[in-house]
DNA sequence: TTTCATTTGTCCGTATGTATT
DNA sequence: AAATACATACGGACAAATGAA
């Protein structure tokens, strides 16, 4: 059974190595729709990279190139040693 | 014995290690004054990475990194199989 | 103050794939 | 076919910032 309250937890990010879309971009593509889709608000946190290393198995370099992807983007900002974050402006 | 021709040979790239600078961004501020300095011309071949390489001796990840950084200024864009030029509008 | 865990930043080495010459 | 060069990806290492204990 499949409560309303389901309905608003995030998919687990998923990678497809054998797309012919690259792995960062994939993650990038995600990360961007988690944010605009508002299931992560104006600056509350992206998942750590090693949360989504666990969830995806990517290696930390590549996931901080898709991170780096939202950066560019204006989507997200990092504080080190706290995280990322979803842009203020949304 | 200097001549006038040499003033005009380009300096050889040299990354301090232990700068607080990123070795990445100091390369990519090197590059950036080359080319802004017209020292490399529009449309003419910044160095390649394996000869940043035994510049530098960097590996080459970091110095696609600061040659990024140029790309994402809008300085220099890639052909591949090519090299890594400066931009035609300077 | 010190210690510890968490998180991001930087860098290296290596491998494979793709495109151009 | 071979050489050159970039793109992507992995794995590992160490440093720096932060916050909590």
């Amino acid at each position: 059974m499949i409560s309303m309250a389901n309905l608003l937890i995030m998919e687990p990010l998923a990678i497809d190595p054998h797309s012919d879309v690259p792995s960062y971009a994939q993650l990038a593509n995600q990360l961007r729709d988690m944010i605009s889709s508002g299931q992560i608000g104006p600056r509350q946190p992206l998942p750590s990279i090693t949360r989504i290393q666990q969830e995806t198995g990517l290696a930390a370099n590549t996931i901080r190139h898709g991170i780096q992807v939202l950066i560019d983007e204006g989507l997200a900002y990092t504080v080190p040693g706290r995280g990322t974050f979803a842009a203020p402006g949304e």
